[in-house]
DNA sequence: ATGACTGCAAACATTTTGCAAAAGG
DNA sequence: CCTTTTGCAAAATGTTTGCAGTCAT
């Protein structure tokens, strides 16, 4: 049976990629990871023998390929591995924690704003975000 | 009747700044601006009057009090007026422009992520970007 | 073998900070 | 007045680029 590397090494090469030991640490991490992270977390993460200026390049390319998806939850642009499956993030503001959540109404609104908006030929990606307060940071208000 | 400027300078009061020129130029010109801008953009336009710092700590301070909304469309964080109305946005990845369009099923939508979520207490502000290709990229490809 | 990839150094850009002077209420 | 706000200079961060050497295929 494959193990998790050769598996990630094969998505990484459908992707047009050549797995590389950095561009597979990278990806290990993020698959493992449980919410969304900026370059210079995952840069500390994969840890020095992996060199920062190289993480922006690979997740920069892989945000391209659709191997990670951004977005930007308030503290700048975090990525994720694309798949551990479509969600959406509910963040709170203060505590900056974030909650993952999911909407069967995707496609339907995609959908809808095809329908308003003339010029869109095709959606490619989305991305959703909820700020507000979570009952900790609430109740200390 | 109350002038533009005087209706903004009273909104920049209650949301409990100082209706300065810098932050009303930021405001005005926000206001009557087509898509969402970066601090850049902003500070160009309204021109050398304005320190790009005292862009940045405005906008800053705009966003925080819900005067104007931010979102990363794929270029990095840009803002626009709030009270331009709700809407959200739909990208074309390949020449960077940006399409509004409206969701009735908002509240529906976020009742149900509260639903799931249990540990949120309430959502605040909301943000959904699409990204895809309009037409006239698409069909250059 | 050979093109893709990485690391390193340095350039470049963006964002933040501190503080004295200016301006709003 | 008196506090908030601004501009300026400078520091601190963050991001990109160029290139020689390394590695995957």
């Amino acid at each position: 049976m494959a193990s998790e590397e050769e598996i990630l090494a094969k998505e990484v090469r459908t992707a047009g990629f050549r797995a590389t030991t950095p561009r597979l640490a990278v990806l290990i991490f993020l698959k493992g990871a449980k919410y969304p992270l900026s370059i210079q977390r995952i840069a500390k993460a994969v840890g020095k023998k992996v060199d920062q200026v190289t993480v922006y390049r690979i997740v920069e390319a892989f945000a391209k390929a659709g191997l990670v998806s951004q977005s930007d939850l308030g503290e700048g642009r975090v990525y994720e591995y694309a798949g551990n499956g479509d969600h959406h993030h509910m963040v709170c503001t203060v505590c900056k924690r974030v909650w993952d959540f999911t909407d069967e109404g995707m496609g339907k609104l995609i959908q809808q704003a095809l329908k308003q908006t003339r010029g869109f030929a095709e959606v490619k990606s989305h991305s959703l975000e909820l700020f507000g307060l979570c009952k900790l940071c609430a109740a200390k208000i």
